[in-house]
DNA sequence: CAGAAGTGTTGGAACGCTCCAACGGAGCGT
DNA sequence: ACGCTCCGTTGGAGCGTTCCAACACTTCTG
């Protein structure tokens, strides 16, 4: 637009002094007489002075940038750890760059690399889908926090995410307090978060003495998946009057399969959910979940990072936070 | 953690060429003999050699980077838009910088201060909360696109939304088609989207002759606004058979709204929604709704920016993109 | 066989900033 | 009056790139 945007030797020359000056007036040093510091700020102004980030970042070898790296933004429970995330970043004075990684493990390599190349001082995945040994050599290049995923032992990278295994016993617990017995668990598939609230649904049933009564159906982390295990369960005559569902959305979808059963919930059937998504509290849905504390988790996961910016030496660190029960309308007592 | 990391001294010393070589075979130019780019290639991966984009942004005075400020992450239209208007961006070579601006003008004009430092070469604006005085300004320093609201004439600055009155009348329209006459709308508040909802109803009613059954019923863009909107509608006394409501989120309020006073949907009372978040689609919803092509969105934003980008002084463009229904379980004919 | 054209390569300047050593002048104590 | 310190200020070097004019060769052209 302008023919040229104004430099900081513009704004040293308007104001009469040197471009030294002007650099250490403008980041707010107390050694400028307030004359000057008028004078420059002036200057600045008139000229619509904006520093340049790309020659800062050069000059003092600091890009004051994180950069995340998000799976899938489409993922309500994605988007409610970034916006944790980002307040604590912005209070560091660090700024942000958030990329996609649209579940594509070659996508998301090369927009790591981008971020690399712009230096950041730091990485936050959340959800990724690398391979261990290449976190091992992002691990090695820059300060890394893996979030939602526990990730022990890479050198030079932490971790933090919910406890799925104690989370996923809440929810036993829960039902089994209600005096449920036949509580069936819709799986969120094969990846490593639906495994581990899958051990902790067995455990849990074993520990209160329903070892036999453990049944899993087939589902995913969608509203169709859940919809689907939730049918067989539904359709499979051993009488469950209750169901851990393995994500908040597949919820939705098993809230599907008993309306369309004419099942009614809570009444014929309780259901649970997990991570604790703002939209299944929802009035319609009110599912009862085990809440993830999902702007926690982003706050942490920030306070984490910047620990190993600090010191990039130091062992790495796991954090474990617990998941919570939500009590909503999809649970209620076993009628006899 | 390298000591240094390796610069492009340091590949060209290793090949045995110089920087500049370097500097072209690393951007695939054409004139590098086969025999120097392998040297260079090689020193370069044994180094791990990054470009600093700094450093090149400084250089060629272009950051290929386009910034894009969303209002609310949490939003899940936004989160779609978004997910349109980023492949598309990656598609042109460019680089995207997402910040959120937390609903507040203050913390969203700071943010796109930062963007502008660091000489991201467009803006993408979505659901912003500047008053349009400083979208003038940053109009003046920078191609900018904004996204989900109509704002023209201002000299730079293109913009793209859905036609909001078209998709009210649409709504209505479907309404009057099964037979629906009075037609209640449930409002998303006072702010620019929410009004041009509300006057293509009014208009649409007017259109079919039933400027009689004009009824609004104050109500907000959120599962709370449409609760108590629809609350008020179906305690009025007036009969309501149908219910527009201003977006999906208050639409599923309205749907917990009925549930709660045994109105059945849509044997007694049919509910549209608006938005076409995907949400709404969910089998336990069902919400039959006005869609905006929310990824069409994104993706046409991005191609206005690059068109201003490569002709910045072409006059303001706007596009209004047809939004269209999606007939599902939440409306049914009138029963007599 | 001289000159033109092309090919692959080079060093230096430039980008806009921060850092650093060094500056002159004011104020202090002796 | 002298040196000292302190304070505000300064010019220059340096950050890692890209761009450009110029280079040494080779190959073509008439």
């Amino acid at each position: 637009m302008a023919p040229n945007r104004p430099t900081i030797n513009d704004v040293a020359a308007l104001a009469g002094v040197s471009k030294s000056l002007v650099s250490l007036a403008m980041r707010g040093s107390e050694r400028v007489s307030p004359e000057s510091r008028a004078a420059i700020l002036d200057a600045a102004n008139t000229l619509g002075y904006r520093p340049n980030a790309a020659a800062r970042s050069l000059a003092d070898r600091r890009s004051h940038t994180i950069g995340v790296v998000v799976q899938d933004l489409l993922n309500p429970i994605y988007a409610e750890i970034i916006d944790g995330l980002q307040s604590e970043v912005r209070g560091h004075g660090y700024h942000t760059m958030l990329v996609t990684g649209n579940e594509d493990s070659v996508v998301e390599r090369g927009e790591i690399e981008k971020l690399l190349e712009f230096q950041v001082e730091g990485l936050m995945l959340i959800g990724h889908r690398m391979p261990s040994g290449a976190l091992d050599a992002i691990a090695g290049d820059c300060p890394a926090v893996i979030i939602s995923r526990a990730e022990r032992g890479i050198a030079g990278l932490d971790s933090i995410s919910n406890d799925d295994v104690a989370g996923a016993r809440m929810a036993v617990d829960h039902l089994v307090s209600l005096s449920h017995r036949s509580i069936a668990h819709v799986t969120g598939g094969e990846n490593e978060v639906a495994l581990l609230r899958r051990s902790g649904y067995e455990e849990s049933m074993a520990a209160h003495g329903l070892a036999d009564q453990i049944a899993c159906y087939d589902g995913a982390f969608t509203d169709e998946g859940g919809y689907r295990g939730a049918a067989a369960a539904l359709d499979s005559g051993a009488g469950h009057t209750a169901l851990f569902v393995a994500n908040d959305l597949a919820a939705v979808g098993a809230l599907a399969a008993a309306a369309e059963r004419g099942v009614a919930v809570p009444a014929d059937v309780s259901i649970v959910g997990y991570d604790g998504m703002a939209l299944a509290g929802l009035r319609s849905l009110s599912i009862t979940t085990i809440a993830q504390p999902l702007a926690q988790i982003g706050a942490e996961a920030a306070t984490l990072l910047f620990q190993r910016i600090d010191d990039p030496a130091r062992p790495p660190a796991y954090i474990g936070v617990e998941p919570r029960l939500i009590v909503r309308n999809s649970t209620g007592p076993l009628i006899a």
